[in-house]
DNA sequence: CTGAAAGCGCTAACAC
DNA sequence: GTGTTAGCGCTTTCAG
């Protein structure tokens, strides 16, 4: 290629990574050679000198898991805006899967996306060292993270909740390691006790449809006339199980979901939920780990997104009022 | 990390690239000094010589769709044991981005999973000639192909509603660059003539509920009481077209889908589909990439896997028969 | 079995 | 503005 048009390898090499520095004849001749070759500079070797890959990694715990690919969609596409390209990587929620991915990643990759990990943060702050990381919806001490404000859902939906009339109230957690699960409860609970309800803790339970069918009876257990899912794959769940048992929702029992997947529209009853802007945290997460590996001006280190209430049938006022 | 252990470079990559040939001693050296130093080759280095990446990259049309996920996750899964890593992109259903991200691709992996792509046939027999392909769910002329038996799928649909009585179909088609949108026409048509019933097709549609919502109308008019959706998300969509037009599935009309998506287990009536083998597709079409690239054995250049009818609430029979 | 040397495709610092 | 040189981290002959 480099002979083809007559001049060295690094006129050819400068015609693409700093033109300004080359004869604009000479860069048009190159252009013109490269495209009739169909040549590309590797980016692989490139990356070598460079130290800059060009690639960035992004770990989920579950790509089928359909809160994540509207996620990784947006990161995706707004990566190849930036001239980046996106590994994805699914560790089937198994945190040694999780290391092993970061591992082999971080050569290959200038920085990571960490999705919801499951790592410890022991194991996260040993890693760091080998590649640079953003964390997605979960706080780790020192790293940049982007958060969605779950709280905030959760005394969104608990208010939704108590203001229909409910006092009764179950939670029905997530898995021991979520973070957000955590963070859920407490909001959760002091929403419930300044609006005067009863907040039972259900949990921990897979944040599957299963997991929500199986707390269907605790649910009635516990008498509660309104409850919170950790996520909606839980509530769609639940909505199964207390169909089984005869149930009413929103008749009987109120259900509130977290994430606003499209699953939670086709629910009958439609699901109301808590909407997380997965999009903008994709944007957001990329544009982050950028700033972080120097390919941009750099901006906050932790960002927190807004979570929307969205109302839709499987919530109502109580039948009757608890005595 | 040579000199740390006290032996010559060549020793260090011996050790990892062909362990036999080194002294099991000084082997196990290396390997504990590289275990201390968290040492692993770098990859992008190595296929600088080899010419093998170890990896692949995987296109599909877009990541959000539910089809998709399973197909990625088992492709992804079974790449990694034959250590192999993934580049998942997404095309936005873009022709002009596939062709872009297939370019950017072709130096940084060893061969590329084409996922159901909307290039036409001579853009990928151009693309080809920069690396290696395996074409997901479309036939393509000399290229190895892994494809789903959509025509089957649809021969027993046909045969499972017309078994029922039905003898007015209709068959919402997909869009006009798909493929198997036309090999499940041409057997669906087959199927109705032999079973004495008529089918119309009414088409082209976008494979969203959207578009099922909007050909709602359209197969009323026909006058269909058995209908074949192009995939389950159009399905699903008809199946709220046709709630708010009051017409009862499957009292008034029974309703078939394509891919077995979790979605369709979820809508009400549940949705009676024909499900796709995607997982064994992922899988299946990682091992012809790799022993196309000379990793493994070769194998047959066109796979052709089986899709079963799953029966579920949406099909029943006929209100009155058809006069 | 191990060391030496060349080279993969590219960029970067320095001359000219 | 362009050529020269060295070197990124690794593999691979080829000697020894």
């Amino acid at each position: 290629m480099a002979r083809a048009c007559g001049v060295h390898v690094s006129t050819v090499s400068r015609t693409f990574s700093a033109p300004h520095l080359v004869n604009p004849e000479t860069r048009t001749r190159v252009l013109a050679e490269a495209e009739r070759l169909g040549y590309r500079p590797n980016r692989a070797a490139r990356a070598l000198t460079t130290g800059r890959t060009h690639n960035i990694g992004l770990i989920v715990a579950d790509i089928a898991n359909p809160f994540f690919p509207p996620l990784i969609k947006a990161a995706q596409a707004h990566a190849r805006l930036r001239d980046y390209h996106v590994f994805v990587a699914d560790t089937d929620e198994d945190p040694r899967v999780e290391e092993e991915l970061i591992q082999t990643f971080s050569k290959q990759v200038d920085g990571v996306l960490l999705c919801s990990p499951r790592l410890s943060n022991r194991a996260i702050d040993r890693l760091r060292r080998d590649v640079p990381f953003v964390v997605v919806n979960r706080p780790v001490r020192g790293l940049p993270a982007v958060l969605m404000d779950v709280a905030d859902g959760a005394r969104q939906a608990v208010g939704h909740l108590t203001s229909l009339g409910h006092r009764e109230l179950a939670l029905l957690t997530g898995p021991s390691g979520s973070w957000n699960s955590g963070l859920i409860q407490e909001a959760a609970e002091r929403a419930a006790a300044e609006a005067g309800a009863r907040l039972t803790a259900l949990g921990p339970n897979a944040p599957t449809e299963q997991g929500g069918l199986l707390a269907a009876p605790e649910v009635l257990a516990a008498g509660a006339t309104g409850v919170l899912a950790y996520n909606d794959l839980m509530a769609i769940g639940l909505l199964e199980g207390l169909e089984e048992r005869g149930v009413a929702v929103p008749g009987d029992v109120s259900v509130v979901g977290f994430d606003d997947i499209m699953q939670g529209r086709l629910a009958r009853p439609k699901l109301t939920t808590v909407a997380m802007p997965t999009v903008a945290a994709g944007r957001t997460a990329v544009d982050m780990l950028l700033q972080q590996v120097g390919a941009e001006e750099a901006g906050p280190s932790v960002t927190s997104l807004q979570t929307t209430l969205v109302v839709r049938e499987s919530t109502a006022a109580p039948a009757r009022l608890p005595r």
